[in-house]
RNA sequence: GGGCCCGUAGCUCAGCCUGGUUAGAGCACUCGGCUGAUAACCGGGGGGUCGUGGGUUCAAAUCCCACCGGGCCCA
């Protein structure tokens, strides 16, 4: 006995014959975790360069739609680019897990209506049932994460609440302090008077309402002025109390005007306004300047209904403000409380200016509010304007409906309240904002360059500080005593101050506010102020929070900084924003290199996606209906910037697409399968002298696409990425190539032409793969494990461990991808022709003609000639000249009576036989290099002008024609008997493969059949094609004949013309 | 009210940066054809004030201005 040893040759393995997405995905999903796919990946990457990744964490609140799934898609598909492009990714997901969203969500479910009672319910309760909910949330949005495909390092994702991280934000406050940029102060703010607690902007915005309120215009006497009054105009008459001030515009024009006996003081711009609305007449008296207004004295209108007024007097005056008077509404004289505006504020800061505030954080008025003291502002809005009335300040009352926002948690009407708050300063940085942001890369770039840099423009304080409990404790400790303050950076700190010993588990609220410190002015004890952190302090903190920097400088050596970001538009105001603003406080640099930005996910209607529009599309309800990679592929071709107007009948689209990917997949490694296929044996670059034109054009065309694909990803567009891959699988693949290869697929043996197209298939399919795997992870999966990695075992354990491709540029050839895209043309014509003239492309037709005078075209037309012979079905083609076109047409002459008949009249009817007996080619001609037609006829001499003739120009009887892109196209048209014959038998082969494909029968099964048809005719025709019949049907025995032989068949009747056929085929196995 | 983006066929979108053939594709409609991977596919046809109005230019879907509508952000 004896061995003989061969190298492996590995046969190409087989797919079924559905592409069944949610089913093959679920089995990839288990297959990727049961065999630790992912962390084989970043184990083989180990050491390659690095890029970090900076994952934004989202919000664990609801459930993904379908605009979560896209960003954590995008992300997904950039990161698996990024691996197979060589990369060790730092690909660690985040969570953003503190803040008010979630302190409501637990009030709900604990049954607590108001903030005391989460006090007395116990704030360690509270805090510890919201970090309940949080991980429980965090558990629920990476089970829809992981579901889509995504990978990313979901074993150690970063959390906000970890201890690390929340130190991570004390250094950045710390730093802030450091460099001079934390204040405390008094600031304005939006305020729920109900929930009593402040809410900041981006709380505000998404719950503005339509309300009544009253519109009043109220006198304020002038001081010392006789019977002088300044109007104002508000819609918050709870804020009078609390008034000190008057803005007017500097730069418009004033007016004092006479009303009955009272003067009064407003803008020029609007008296008409508010004098026919209160419908009173004015006359002008005097005309100045605003800013000649400045510093003039008034009396409050409740000076003596409000203790709080008198205390300040002597301050009420009149102030100047450009920005925030404005002539569109109101008098122009803008009543200003700085306790309940931000702009009042705003310029109450300039002008030094007290702040009243005389609002309790329930919107009750104080006792300092004297008269209303005890009384709910909205209780008080009515009897401040019985009053007004009463002591005759109120020229006016009516209503307004206007735009007023509301708390998004209990509905009610918010306020502005000044309170003490913790802010950086970033104006004074906003230079440096700027210059920084020039420094990065933006996608698209006017996302940066203009509306980022836009917002930079205009950076206001950033307040830190909230008056909650489930946030980053602010690491500020003030002296009981004397008011002096420590900034802690960190635990190590904050134990090496302590007076006792530390030892802390959790650094939330309510444990972090039993450490006391030691004031080092006086000795005093230290409390920690109650504040936490907007919880935009924590996202901002991600980029060296994720790496546990500053308590372990380990991974921040090993990463830092940050390469690319990717986020929605909505970021600009928020995470892009705040990581520029902490990256600059704690390191100088903004702490990104690239920033994508994404659209904003609408509905198909083109609205935005919210739950209380009923209009939220889940991840889940797409790809149960269609599947992972469809939602992916479809998300991924759209453009990034753009707004996705999200539309299930395109996900429909793109997933026939996948459906034709495994289909060709299935096809080629059917028969790849079935004739043994090794690429060990034959591989492509054994088969090169053996490809035929279409092979190198599919190559040429494929590496065209790798390359097209390499250009796009080093610019971030991967949408064109996917569309590109679309349109070759769709285009290229399916519709050209495999229509053009078929013939020699189907041949029999060890044949060197098929093996050619074999090795082109195994070379293209399995790049393309590798091409299209970040985007359409699940399936490219499938198929290289099912079809290629059981021909080459040696080939990486996943497809996600490949490198992406990068083109063959030998491959390349641009006149043959131009001279296909001519041929396909020229076939597209010839198709046109024959519906023209009614012949089926079943029937061979004896000869195509092509005129053109390009060179490109007639090299094309060559290179590709079988091509265009095959595919036209047609016997012969001849490539001629424009000039000698003319032989296929014929040219009809007509007079044009009405310009000869006047000057020939009655000669006409012999002008007219001699033109008939003549050629009308070499009229034509004449005409056209001479410009007219001399005739002899009887005699006289006859010129006739361009006018006189109309030339019509038809094509040859026999022929059909068509004008194309590149020239013109003729087909002969006349069937012979042999052409006939060879049509029939097309027609029935076409019948007889149909019933083979109705009984299900395996390709390479034999068959007998019978054909049977009454015309004598037609059956001798048959007759004459009986071996093609055999060859394409795979017959055993064929019978042609009028009667059906004996024997059990399956049978149909067939009408092909007005014949009838009748057939019966019979499995022999 | 301000900034940015978008507006192209009934629907979903390319093309616009860098002006230049007859403005394209898919879906849908319709007629015909093709099919041993494909409940797929191909071809013909109908379908367009390229949001509106100005301007620049030999030439504008493309560049500029104004306006209208939608979205995001701000006020």
């Amino acid at each position: 006995m004896f061995y003989v040893v061969v190298d492996f040759m590995g046969v190409v393995g087989t797919i079924e014959r559905e592409y069944r997405g949610s089913v093959l995905e679920e089995e990839i999903l288990n297959w990727w975790k049961n065999n630790n796919v992912y962390l084989k990946v970043k184990e083989k990457l180990k050491g390659k360069p690095k890029l970090y990744f900076l994952d934004g964490p989202p919000y664990v609140t609801n459930p993904i739609h379908v605009g979560t799934a896209w960003n954590k898609i995008l992300k997904d598909a950039f990161l698996r680019y990024f691996r197979m492009a060589g990369y060790d990714v730092r690909d660690q997901p985040g969570y953003d897990m503190h803040g008010l969203p979630i302190e409501v969500m637990v009030e709900r479910k604990l049954g607590l209506k108001f903030k005391k009672e989460i006090e007395v319910l116990g704030v360690d309760k509270f805090v510890e049932e919201c970090k309940r909910y949080a991980l429980e949330n965090l558990k629920i949005m990476e089970g829809q994460f992981k579901d889509l495909g995504v990978w990313m390092d979901w074993d150690r994702p970063y959390m906000t609440i970890d201890s690390n991280y929340i130190q991570a934000a004390w250094w950045l406050v710390k730093r802030a302090y450091e460099r001079g940029l934390l204040s405390e102060g008094y600031m304005v703010f939006h305020w729920c008077p109900r929930c009593e607690t402040v809410l900041s902007g981006y709380e505000v915005t998404d719950e503005y309402r339509d309300v009544r309120d009253p519109s009043i215009y109220v006198k304020f006497p002038v001081e010392g002025g006789d019977g002088e009054y300044i109007l104002i105009w508000t819609t918050t008459p709870w804020t009078l109390p609390s008034n000190v001030a008057i803005m007017v515009h500097p730069k418009e024009t004033y007016v004092k005007v006479q009303v009955g006996n009272e003067k009064y003081i407003l803008a020029e711009a609007r008296c008409e306004a508010v004098f026919s609305e209160a419908g009173l007449s004015f006359n002008v008296l005097e005309r100045f300047s605003g800013a000649s207004l400045e510093g003039l004295k008034y009396i409050p209108a409740l000076l003596d209904e409000v203790p709080a007024q008198r205390k300040i007097r002597g301050v009420h005056k009149v102030v100047l403000s450009e920005e925030f008077v404005s002539m569109e509404e109101g008098t122009g004289c803008v009543h200003s409380a700085p306790g309940h505006g931000e702009e009042d504020f705003i310029v109450g800061l300039r002008y030094g200016l007290p702040v009243l505030c005389l609002v309790d954080d329930r919107g009750v008025f104080t006792s300092e509010a004297g008269k209303y003291a005890g009384k709910s502002i909205w209780e008080a809005n009515s009897e401040i304007i019985e009053d007004l009335k009463r002591k005759g300040l109120l020229l006016h009352q009516s209503w307004i409906v206007h735009r007023y926002p509301h708390c998004w948690r209990c509905k009610s009407p918010l306020i502005l309240k000044a309170t003490t708050q913790w802010f950086i300063r970033v104006p004074e940085i906003r230079g440096a904002l700027i210059a920084e942001n020039e420094r990065v890369e933006w996608i698209p770039e006017w996302a940066g360059k203009n509306r980022f840099r836009n917002w930079l423009e205009s950076v206001r304080e950033w307040v830190i500080s909230r008056q909650r409990y489930w946030g980053i404790p602010m690491p500020i400790w003030k002296c009981v005593n004397c008011g002096n303050f420590v900034v802690i950076g960190s635990l190590e700190e904050l134990k090496s101050m302590s007076q006792r010993l530390l030892e802390l588990e959790d650094l939330h609220r309510p444990w972090i506010d039993s450490v006391t410190l030691k004031c080092s002015k006086c000795g005093g004890v230290m409390r920690r102020i109650p504040d936490v952190l907007d919880v935009w302090m924590d996202s901002s903190v991600a980029p060296w929070a994720s790496l546990n920097f500053p308590v372990s400088k380990e991974e921040f050596e090993e990463w830092w900084p940050p390469y690319f970001i990717l986020e929605g538009p909505d970021q600009t105001r928020g995470w892009f924003y705040t990581l520029l603003v902490s990256g600059y406080i704690g390191f100088g640099m903004a702490p990104y290199r690239k920033v994508l930005m994404h659209g904003w996910s609408l509905d198909e209607h083109g609205r935005p996606m919210h739950k209380s529009l009923g209009n939220v599309i889940a991840p889940e309800e797409v790809f149960k209906k269609y599947s992972r990679d469809a939602l992916r592929f479809y998300e991924l071709q759209c453009t990034p910037w753009e707004d996705l107007k999200f539309s299930m009948r395109e996900v429909e689209e793109v997933h026939k697409a996948l459906t034709i990917m495994w289909n060709v997949y299935y096809f080629a490694s059917l028969y790849m399968n079935l004739d043994g296929y090794s690429p060990q044996k034959y591989p492509l670059s054994s088969m090169i002298d053996h490809l035929q034109p279409e092979d190198r054009w599919f190559l040429s065309k494929f590496e065209f696409l790798v390359k097209c694909c390499n250009d796009s990803m080093d610019k971030f567009h991967i949408h064109e990425v996917a569309r590109a891959i679309r349109s070759f699988i769709v285009d290229d693949l399916s519709r050209w190539y495999v229509r053009l290869i078929r013939r020699r697929i189907w041949l029999e043996g060890d044949d060197p032409s098929k093996n050619a197209v074999y090795s082109v298939l195994y070379h293209v399919l399995l790049r393309l793969l590798k091409l299209s795997a970040p985007i359409i992870p699940f399936i490219t999966e499938k198929l290289y494990q099912s079809i290629f990695r059981v021909a080459d075992p040696s080939l990486p354990e996943s497809i996600h461990m490949c490198d992406w491709p990068k083109p063959v540029e030998e491959f390349i050839d641009e006149s043959i991808l131009k001279g296909m895209e001519i041929v396909r043309d020229v076939v597209e014509a010839s198709y046109k022709v024959r519906q023209d003239n009614r012949i089926k492309l079943r029937y061979p037709l004896k000869e195509m003609i092509i005129a053109t005078d390009n060179l490109e075209v007639v090299e094309g037309i060559e290179y590709f000639k079988n091509i265009v012979v095959d595919q036209g079905n047609v016997k012969n083609l001849s490539l001629i000249p424009l000039s000698e076109a003319s032989k296929f047409k014929v040219y009809e002459v007509l007079l044009n009576y009405s310009s000869i008949g006047p000057r020939y009249r009655g000669l006409l009817p012999k002008i007219l036989l001699k033109i008939e007996s003549m050629d009308a080619y070499f009229l034509k001609s004449e005409m056209d290099s001479k410009g007219y037609v001399t005739l002899d006829v009887d005699g006289v001499i006859v010129q006739l002008s361009k006018e006189d003739l109309v030339f019509e120009e038809k094509v040859k009887s026999g022929y059909g024609y068509t004008k194309f892109k590149y020239g013109e196209l003729y087909l002969n048209c006349s069937i012979d008997s042999e052409l006939m014959a060879e049509g029939l038998a097309r027609d029935v082969v076409r019948r007889l493969q149909s019933m083979r494909k109705d009984l299900d029968l395996p390709v390479d099964a034999y068959v007998d059949a019978y054909v049977c048809v009454e015309d004598p005719e037609l059956l001798e025709l048959l007759k004459s094609m009986e071996w093609y019949i055999l060859r394409e049907v795979r017959v055993r025995n064929l019978s042609l004949g009028l009667e059906k032989p004996p024997g059990t068949y399956y049978e149909k009747v067939w009408e092909i013309g007005d014949q009838v056929f009748r057939m019966g085929i019979l499995w022999v196995k």
